[in-house]
Order: structure tokens, then sequence, then C-alpha cells
DNA sequence: GTTCTTATTGCAAATATTTGCATTTGCATC
DNA sequence: GATGCAAATGCAAATATTTGCAATAAGAAC
């Protein structure tokens, strides 16, 4: 998915309204491309559109997820971040000890998003991954520190 | 890993303090079993010992989920839960449409633990899982409605 | 058992996020 | 273009979680 009018068409089809705090929130969206946080957007958005309230953004951001226009990640460390989705479709392994994120192919995932369809018909909205673990190098760490 | 000394014993050798806070904690997480949120642990651990802190909670929670101890998961409303880590893992399919959560049968996620290992030499702590999308019925509906 | 070092705790404040409710406003219908 | 209704917003308060720092205490070394 991408395109503004696409996005806008695509929520009103679904039945969503189209107001200005919504268009507003996703151009920011758009325009930043990477990795944001609730508060990133709200200041960008404020910056030109001062009278829009936190909680938009926060049930705008919802809403976009659930539509999976955005994917969220929490990657576990305080706040979580948004992100246009794309037609590649990314992961993140965190690291528990050292907290280093690193991404993972979607080849590795896709198995999963099949058979939790054939199995449960869920429809896994896979984007939304973050795998919580130990990295290579905390491993050996701990295997000498033992 | 169960049993009250067995874990105690882990976190000595692992180079941790045992404090009286952190086995309070533990106590209160095995009396219960289930899924737990922050708070609930907190109250728990405040009926029989007032002096403990809400930091110490969080704070503790998360060093046991460091070390496997205990698992994290985060089904996307308000709250986090935590719970002893089992032998027998399950995991958590929650539909962003009507918040339902469903079990995932561990055998399901088990490649995707292989093969980021193989991959990346991550070692996945694949019980900390929540798999967002939409349940059977769910998408049911949306193609109805449209 | 005393001493020392450093991890852990408590506290208070910062931050992140959600929610209930009254008000406003898209947009479908006339 | 005016009207009506449900969805979305704003606001303020509730809730959930994290963090910096000074005080305390676990456990190693003596």
């Amino acid at each position: 998915m991408s395109g503004h009018t696409t996005i806008v068409n695509h929520l009103r089809r679904t039945g969503y309204r189209v107001t200005p705090q919504r268009v507003i929130i996703l151009e920011a969206l758009q325009r930043q491309g990477g990795h944001m946080t609730a508060e990133d957007i709200y200041a960008r958005v404020r910056a030109e559109h001062p009278y829009i309230n936190r909680s938009t953004v926060y049930r705008t951001l919802d809403m976009l997820s659930k539509e999976n226009i955005i994917t969220v990640t929490d990657l576990g460390k305080g706040s979580v971040h948004y992100e246009m989705s794309s037609d590649e479709p990314h992961h993140h392994m965190v690291c528990q000890q050292c907290g280093k994120v690193e991404e993972v192919d979607h080849a590795l995932l896709e198995p999963l998003q099949n058979s939790l369809l054939r199995k449960y018909k869920f429809k896994a909205n896979i984007e939304h991954f973050a795998i919580f673990g130990l990295c290579h190098k905390c491993q050996e760490k701990l295997r000498k520190a033992r």
C-alpha cells in the first residue's frame, strides 16, 4: 500500500471518516519513512497544526495499524515504534541482554504465517513482530562468565 | 525450571543478589500459576509485605524475564502479562479487531526458533510471543461488510 | 563477625498510554 | 445546501511503566 490518496480511499471505503487530523498524521508518517514513536509523530504534527490532541494521535495510530497501513513494534524499551508498512516486510530480533536490535529476513516468518492460517484460520499480521532473546555476542559472554 | 530453591540458586550462581523482595515476588508468581499483571503481583506481595516498592516489582520482573524464569506477554490491551515459564510453552494469537486471545501450539513456533538460531545464531526466547492479526470470525465479518 | 564493594531498593518525578464523557464534525440522505 | 446520526475529537484524569539518585544491604574477602 502506498500513495496518499490510495490510503485515504481505502479508509473511506472501509467506513472510516477522513478527518484532517488523520490526514495530517498520515502525512507525517509518510514524510518520515523510518521508525517513529507516538511522541515523535505528535511533535511533528503539532509543529504545523497545533490544535491536534495527543490522544487523537494514539487513536489514529491504533486504527492505522489495525488496517495494516502502519506497523507497530514494541522493542521492549520504553516506547513503541510506528512505521509505514512496506512491501518488503522486515522484523526485529531484540537482545534482552544488551538491547541490540537486528533485522530478520521475512522469509523466516512466512512459514509461521502460513501454518497459522492453515491450522487456525488466523490471519497473522506478521509485520507486527519483535522477537526477544539473546544475540550471539551475549551468548558468548554468558558462556565465558560461568 | 521449577522449584523455588532451584531458581534462587540459579540467580545466585548467575551473580544476582537474592533479596527478600525477590524471593517474595517469586513466591507470588508461583502461588498464582497463571497470567498476572505487574499490578496483580504488586497487590499480592503488598498484602503480606507492605514495605515493597512498585518499581522493585517492575525491576524484578524484568530481571526474571531476562533469566527466562518468567515470560512476558503484551496482549496489546493496557498492561503486560507475566507468568512462570513452563516446560510446555504456549503462545497467543490476539485479534486486533475483537481482542480475543487464543492459544497457539508450540510446534508451530519451533521451526522459527530453529531457523533464527541457524541463520543468525540468535537464541530466541520464543515463549515471549503474542501474534497479532485477525481471527476467523472477524475475517468473515469484514468480508460480508464490504 | 567486621569491613568493603557494588548491586539493589525506595522514593519521587518523568514518561508513556488509555479511557470516559461531553462536544464537534464527517458524510449519507434528503 | 440543510439535516441527522454515529464516529471521531478534545480534554482531563486514570493507569501503566521507567528512571535518576541517595540510602541500604547482600555477599565476598578478610
